[in-house]
DNA sequence: CGCTCCTGTCTTACGACAGGAGCGGTGCGGTAAT
């Protein structure tokens, strides 16, 4: 298979034209016997991805998908494509009897792409099911979800990886749009990957302004959210993002009185709304019968409409990732657009509160001794234990992963207390984070390089048009072969632990730890106690 | 952790504020009641 099969393939059955760099790498690597994560914008074609590799694959595609509505929207995408193959949705929007009839079809050769949620693919049956069909790959979207989320929201993603290898280790496609490196290397354990190919397209963005303004009071901020919010509207569509659902609500209200009078239509959106109000404000947006929505982070995954002008936060998020992939859906027509942090650090309390706790030995231990009766099938242990199946699914989780570091050969007691060791450091990683928006905020050098940087990606100059930039703050970047740390490097700390460098300055060094996530150190500091040593 | 709301206390008006309680995001699947 040459690169020009490839092309002629995408032509031919999709009917594309052009392949972009990342698409025909991530085809190539996969024909090449390669799993692949898959790190690229949203709209830069990761779809055509699975579905191109699928195709030359010649055999049943996968794809485990977080929300009913993407898989709705694939599904249709793929009906509606020249490609002879059809599209099937498995989720429990469908009766038995119609999935039943897409598993037939799927045997038959007439659906090629078989679309489902972890949660669906938890279950034993239909993984034996799917194993039948001996699907050649299996596609992971929104694959950030699996760190972001199956530690504690949505335990059955965690249980991806063992879960795709049942299916009899077809090739696998992680995708996502968003992915420092700790999310990278949790991806490519979580998942399983074998003999991963890491294919990073186009996170710069340079038609993306980034604003940071510093409030000093709760009242202050929410004027500003509603006079920023107001101005910015004159110039097109745009969406704010609070953090709770009584705010979205409220600004929504009162933003939506406001530009009434000039004939602007603004609505809220939050995950405390029913469905079909969802639906229809989702809907509004896309069809531009909507200047603004006010959301909560419910408001993001299949949002891709090119022509947002501004994003404007009127709370900090809880980490740099969620920010960059909020932020980034201004401006994906390539026209300018900006995005606003109206920043005030009590906001990032809230993200330690909604950071994942650490449950306690005792709870642990209820979990091992329910596993040793029952085996670890997440059902059968949440009925064994007194608290639900989000928390018994988590700790079975936190079980696993202290298995793999090898807590299990001191007996039970090593096992609970390794388990709760995890969580710790889960804690530490997610409250790190939130730091690193602190440090984002408070920086006084180019943001676009900072939040780069954040991604192991480097800019080549300072942007030029954020407010630090034009503040004249932003200096120009220093030579590094004048640091005493560079990016990427790998190092070890005598408290900390051993980590990677992330980001470098001259004063300055950031350093992603192991064992407590991101850290910056005062080089000056560092140097003279020798703190960091190569590793 | 920080914000809002409620209650109680100290006062001596219909107010000021201290202290405590409660709350805060993201969605799947299945089940129960219409």
């Amino acid at each position: 298979m040459t690169t020009l099969d490839v092309r002629a393939a995408a032509r031919t059955h999709f009917g594309h034209d052009a392949l972009l760099e990342g698409q025909l790498e991530a085809v190539t690597g996969l024909l090449e016997g390669h799993d692949v994560l898959l790190v690229a914008p949203t709209g830069a074609g990761k779809s055509l991805v699975y579905q191109l590799a699928g195709r030359l694959l010649d055999g049943l595609t996968v794809v485990v998908s977080p929300l009913l509505a993407l898989q709705q929207d694939q599904v249709e995408a793929i009906e509606a494509a020249p490609t002879a193959a059809g599209a099937a949705r498995l989720s429990s929007a469908e009766s038995a009897t119609q999935r039943r009839d897409a598993l037939e079809r799927a045997a038959a050769g007439e659906v090629g792409y078989l679309f489902c949620s972890p949660e669906m693919l938890a279950d034993p049956d239909l993984r034996a099911e799917l194993a039948r069909l001996e699907p050649a790959l299996v596609a992971v979207d929104e694959a950030h979800c699996v760190s972001a989320w199956g530690h504690d929201f949505r335990p059955d993603y965690f249980r991806l990886g063992p879960h795709v290898a049942d299916l009899g280790r077809p090739r696998v496609v992680a995708m996502t749009a968003t992915a420092a490196a700790p999310v990278r290397e949790d991806l490519v354990t979580q998942l399983r990957l074998h003999e991963p190919l890491t294919v990073v397209t186009g996170f710069a963005r340079p038609e993306l302004t980034l604003q940071v303004e510093r409030c000093h009071d709760a009242a202050g901020q929410h004027r500003r959210t509603v006079e920023l919010a107001a101005q910015s509207a004159e110039r097109g569509t745009g969406i704010v993002y609070c953090r709770t659902r009584p705010a979205a609500e409220e600004l929504a209200d009162e933003l939506g009185e406001q530009l009434a009078e000039s004939g602007r239509r603004v609505a809220a959106y939050h995950g405390g709304l029913g469905r079909r109000r969802r639906e229809e404000v989702q809907q509004a947006f896309m069809a531009g019968d909507l200047d603004v929505v006010v959301a909560t982070s419910a408001f993001g995954m299949g949002i891709d409409k090119p022509d947002v002008r501004w994003v404007l936060h009127a709370q900090a998020p809880e980490s740099p990732d969620t920010y960059y992939q909020e932020a980034g859906r201004a401006g994906r027509d390539g026209e300018p657009a900006t995005a606003t942090l109206l920043y005030r650090p009590e906001d990032l309390s809230l993200g330690r509160f909604f950071s994942a706790g650490v449950p306690s030995k005792a709870d642990v231990r209820r979990v091992v001794d329910a596993v040793r009766e029952v085996g670890s099938e997440p059902s059968a242990v949440v009925e064994q234990v007194p608290f639900g199946r989000r928390k018994a699914g988590r700790i079975l989780n936190l079980l696993d992963l202290a298995r793999v570091d090898g807590a299990a050969e001191g007996g039970v007691d090593a096992l609970v207390a390794g388990a709760v060791e995890v969580a710790e450091a889960h804690q530490r990683l997610d409250r790190s984070r939130v730091e690193m928006v602190r440090a984002y905020a408070e920086t006084d050098r180019c943001r676009a390089d900072f939040l780069l940087s954040y991604f192991g990606e480097r800019l080549d100059a300072p942007c030029g048009q954020c407010d630090t930039c034009v503040a004249g703050t932003a200096a120009d970047r220093v030579d590094e072969r004048r640091l005493a740390f560079v990016p990427q490097q790998r190092v070890r700390h005598e408290e900390f632990g051993e980590g990677t460098v992330t980001d470098a300055e001259e004063d300055t060094v950031t350093v992603l730890f192991e064992d407590v996530g991101y850290r910056t150190l005062a080089v000056a500091v560092v140097q003279e106690h020798g703190l960091l040593e190569p590793a």
